[in-house]
DNA sequence: TAAGGTAGCCATACATCGTAAGGTACCGCA
DNA sequence: TGCGGTACCTTACGATGTATGGCTACCTTA
């Protein structure tokens, strides 16, 4: 009966495997074999619906920046409240745009590692860089304005002070006090600023490190930064 | 003869073989039998002197790494003329990391790969750590900054906007000018920013978009929102 | 209804990859 | 003299991407 019958394969269906594994296992587990098993079906089937292996890492790429684009701007249209403020715009698209980068976390570096920019990032540019003229930026500032953006937003998924080396079993687990000590001799600013940034927080080992505060952060310099370069040139 | 006298394999070796293989062809191209070949040897003769291909990419990330805090280092000193000028210590170290990350394109997305971070990041890290806190700033703000400011070293080495499809024969080649026109329909601000900076920039098409200009201005834009959030600061 | 084409899937096979296991040749030291 | 160890090689295994070609089920058309 029906129980037993699959589905029939679709490119659309291929790239949903693919992202499920992607997601769940790392993009290093995706190959033509393992999608197709997903599928139910044999490694070579796959090649009915999509090129070859690469094609499938470029709808991959597609399918992620799509919901980057959509998260954005629905984002950026249900808080234009704060019509006319572009920083307000700009700030609301990136943030839902980095979420998306969290939510898999491969993304970023498959993105980078490809050479055509797809056109949904055309699209986000094009709406930043329209939010950013109209407010009254140059092109010139605009322009470095994207290329900054676009950095932190690829850039900041991953984060380069985590010393748990990805395996979750190692997460909070204390350094011994000779190892801390050590550590403290050679360094001794990182580990006044672990030290400082511990206090505040009041959260031991955990998380000291917060990375959507810096982000945020970092995104407001940026745009009070060109916010002033706009106001300040010709 | 000693003429056709190998020298004997040496860790060092391989990694200088894989290194300039990364250079040459593309992370991609290094493979244990490359490598070997390389050296005029086997593929499993590697293995008596480097653990495993992990081990292998640790050292190269290693030698990077290496490189850019000598660098780093190096350029800092030459130009401590600006002495306690945290921003030009800070800007001059981060320049000099860039450099080395374009002579290795391969290498950020390298490096991010990793779990672990390299000692010497971690001095870099304690070095420009050490021009903030001395300069005045925070811990709080600081952290902030190092998290900005590795993201960019490493995220601004790529170009987003290379449309050639990484091809260098497509390199400069004019677009069709129906496929301008239908690009100018479609991305209205996009296009008028590219046109404003060809004609502000002289040079047609090739290298319209310098992202060395770029990396300085956000650079700029950076440090001087760092020194604005320091002396706004308790 | 029969003939022929096509779309979707599978089985087999090959090159390339990392690397495990075991063999050989030589060198220094007992 | 022989013995252990180091450096290198040979062979082999499993995984990967994919070229080739075959099978089946359907659709079109006469």
């Amino acid at each position: 009966m029906a129980t037993a019958e699959r589905q029939p394969v679709t490119r659309d269906r291929v790239l949903e495997a693919a992202m499920s594994i992607a997601d769940a296992e790392g993009l290093s587990a995706v190959s033509m074999r393992r999608v197709a098993t997903e599928l139910q079906v044999e490694a070579m089937s796959l090649y009915h619906h999509i090129a070859n292996k690469d094609a499938l890492l470029d709808g991959l790429v597609e399918r992620v920046v799509t919901e980057a684009l959509e998260q954005s701007s629905a984002a950026a249209e249900r808080a234009n409240s704060a019509q006319g403020d572009w920083r307000a715009d700009v700030r609301t698209r990136s943030l839902a745009a980095r979420q998306v980068m969290l939510r898999h976390p491969w993304a970023p570096a498959l993105i980078t590692s490809r050479s055509t920019i797809p056109v949904q990032v055309q699209l986000m540019f094009e709406a930043v860089l329209a939010a950013m003229i109209r407010g009254g930026v140059s092109y010139r500032t605009a322009h470095r304005g994207l290329h900054a953006l676009s950095s932190m937003v690829l850039g900041f998924a991953q984060e380069p002070f985590s010393s748990s080396d990805g395996d979750p079993s190692m997460e909070g687990v204390e350094m011994s006090d000779d190892l801390v000590a050590q550590f403290a001799e050679q360094f001794p600013y990182t580990s006044a600023m672990v030290a400082a940034e511990l206090h505040t927080d009041g959260e031991p080992t955990l998380g000291w490190c917060d990375s959507q505060t810096e982000f945020e952060f970092t995104l407001g310099l940026l745009l009070d930064g060109l916010d002033r370069a706009a106001r300040t040139e010709g």
